[in-house]
DNA sequence: GCGTGTGAACACATTCACAGCA
DNA sequence: TGCTGTGAATGTGTTCACACGC
């Protein structure tokens, strides 16, 4: 079974063959690979793997079961090897061009991170309404009007956005995205989108974040 | 059934009895909640939340029914209500004062987010190692050093900590806060943090979100 | 009629346990 | 012996479908 047909569709229509929350542990396993090849381990098993994120052998072991054969028994992973695999499964062995909307507090901030750059990421345009920014640069990127954006796009063959605008701005800024041809958007504004079902959405609401983490402490000393 | 009984502990020391699942998605109708209220809209039904949200009616109304009654046959749920109920099931009914702990990039951009102090959270200090930043004002906030963070931590009873350092810094900020004798943190950091199991984590990795957003965009397009 | 609350049925995800390979 | 890959068993979460209340 190669990794092509393993993913997504299986040609009949129907849906899942990976679950959800396979794919986001993917992620984590390549940011604890790549740490433990930083540190110069050549091997790991799925135990180990399994112990340093908090998950069972098993589980880490049938997570890359959904995907093919990388793992030598005996052994264990080539921790190179899987960082590779594991990144041309999310589609991140090659470097994928981004444009943020939104240049306030988030946006600046998110244009600083360094973070993306590291996973494969790279944004290259910056847009915004907002007069006080238009036009500045900002880590070597001048802020373009909103309405550039289709040509952006193009110019740059974009295909996600990071959107952190106002809540009171998203749902506009969204519509201009959608039209602009891109079909991936993260969002950082707290609010639900309404997105066409081609186009992937994940949402990160930073409120809701402490919001979890306020419950779970709360839970935890019986309510109080 | 009691609010204070149906969360959490049964008594005989097993776990559960929320599925995780369902307090993500109470922060979810929370926000919508809000949404709706705003609008002057003041009932509402599983129907049409769940579609806003994009989940099933029954969905909804089996989230609610882990923590009580709320609804009214024929009617729905009263929203003003609703939201006062979830808001006592999270804990966000009082606020919740907050430290931060970081104050570059990431930090400054969530001291000046307006939507923590929405739902209910006040971030009170701010602490760094920084030379760069010790002693200046931010939002209103002298940034202390983080070896303060014991004293400031009993002056406003604090429980949760935002942790925004660089990767390479996390363990370390990590050790203090936990030291300090905070039971809940948000690590924004992209790294694993080990915790002792009374203390509450959360971890949100802004390149991770954008790796599964690129995965999804990179799926529906059969991998080009 | 409309809409909640909920046991029962179903679908999905995780863990177990073991065959097989280095 | 150490460790993977995987069917089978278990556990958890979601949806169905209907009794009941407004």
């Amino acid at each position: 079974m190669s990794i092509e047909d393993s993913i997504i569709e299986d040609g009949s229509g129907r849906e899942p063959l990976v679950p959800k929350a396979v794919v986001s542990r993917l992620s984590l396993y390549l940011r604890e690979l790549q740490h433990l090849s930083r540190s110069e381990q050549k091997t790991i098993s799925s135990s180990k793997l399994g112990r340093a994120l908090g998950f069972t052998a098993a589980q880490v072991r049938k997570d890359f079961a959904y995907f093919g054969q990388f793992g030598y028994p005996g052994i264990g992973y080539r921790c190179d090897e899987l960082i590779e695999q594991i990144k041309k499964i999310l589609g991140t062995n090659k470097t994928w061009p981004v444009v943020l909307v939104g240049c306030g507090n988030m946006g600046q901030a998110l244009l600083g991170y360094r973070g993306f750059a590291k996973q494969g990421f790279d944004v290259v345009a910056v847009v915004d309404v907002d007069k006080g920014v238009l036009g500045k640069t900002y880590q070597g990127l001048v802020v373009d009007h909103i309405d550039l954006l289709p040509e952006i796009v193009k110019r740059h063959s974009l295909r996600v956005a990071i959107l952190a605008v106002p809540a009171t701005a998203a749902a506009d800024a969204a519509d201009q995205i959608l039209k602009s041809g891109i079909t991936g958007i993260l969002n950082f504004a707290p609010v639900t989108l309404n997105v066409p079902k081609n186009v992937s959405l994940i949402e990160v609401d930073l409120a809701m974040e402490l919001e979890q983490l306020a419950f779970s402490v709360f839970q935890k000393n019986q309510g109080q």
